[in-house]
DNA sequence: CTCCTTGAGTTCCATAATGCAACCCACTAT
DNA sequence: ATAGTGGGTTGCATTATGGAACTCAAGGAG
């Protein structure tokens, strides 16, 4: 049946999973930051089926992820590349490689690593708070609705109780 | 048809998606993270069918991800925790508020806000680099090899190749 | 004692999505 | 004249998904 889409979801988590959650998607896109930007490339190094391809890649183009730029007429030949949107995306894929390295690899033995362009350092992806920088930990963190959250006050309660609960205890 | 799953693969971002890569695991991870625990309960706040979400439930908890932990017996009635790698998991989500605020909401409009426990300060995820601090961007970075890439030397030189450029070219 | 409800799942079915292989088409190189 | 290349379609068998109905065990209402 017809996969439920996350695209009117009142959450940006789901909304961009509308983007990225997917089994294909993300890798086409982490190709894409490797920098391969062909067809039959991308098939290749995936090993994703050739029609299934075709249809990520228009998606991913409508959804402004990918741009189709034509680098040759006659035959006309196509190359993907990533655009704002997508290095967005790339840089939050990014932050999974922390996740993988703890829970899948050995504790130095990764087996990729990123380095700067400028400075040729090694660099290490961590999700942090942005303002006081300290790494995030999702176990000390609650939930609290933002001004686009519309929903009927029974809603807000009951989703973010925690909140509601901190909020007027101090008052 | 069966899809192709990404356990065994080189890459930190590949085997976590076999995690998360998916369209409700994530729902489940965030529904758990905000304090969802009951079968009844996610399935109401996802809309996800009810086998579903047993099959999903039932893999997280093989992965290590889920813990079912039974809070009566007599009738037997169960709970899903987040486990240390789940929560793991969820702090990884959290990076995508980011992105899913800049590209489907308007600045400063977000629907969901996040803050400490402790200090019920406001928190936003940022991902950075772990030594410098800096906020990450995919457009100025490259990969290389880590330890355990173990591949033919031609699949190495085909993948890193601006690693290999940029080694050979300072030496 | 019988009926209704709750919680946590199964089972069944029609419809989509996936994986794979084969095919197409416009050129180029041998 | 034939064999690639690059960038896709098309067909077909196999899975997965969504939805609704059903199970099972126990607790409570009347």
């Amino acid at each position: 049946m017809e996969r439920k889409s996350f695209e009117n979801a009142a959450c940006a988590i789901a909304r961009s999973l509308d983007v990225v959650g997917d089994w294909w998607t993300p890798m086409i896109i982490r190709e894409s930051l490797y920098g391969v930007t062909r067809f039959d490339e991308l098939q290749r190094w995936l090993g994703i089926g050739r029609n299934i391809l075709a249809k990520r890649l228009q998606r991913l183009v409508e959804q402004g992820v990918l741009e189709r730029r034509c680098y040759q007429d006659r035959p006309p030949r196509y190359e993907y590349h990533l655009t704002d949107k997508g290095y967005d995306a790339a840089t939050f894929l990014l932050g999974l490689m922390p996740f993988g390295e703890q829970w899948f690899f050995e504790p130095g033995d990764e087996p990729i690593r990123l380095y700067d362009r400028r400075t040729n350092q090694r660099v290490r992806p961590l999700l942090t708070d942005a303002d006081t920088g300290e790494p995030l930990d999702a176990r000390q963190l609650y939930a609290g609705p933002g001004p686009s959250f519309r929903y009927p006050d029974e809603v807000r309660r009951e989703r973010f109780k925690e909140y509601y609960d901190r909020r007027t205890q101090r008052t």
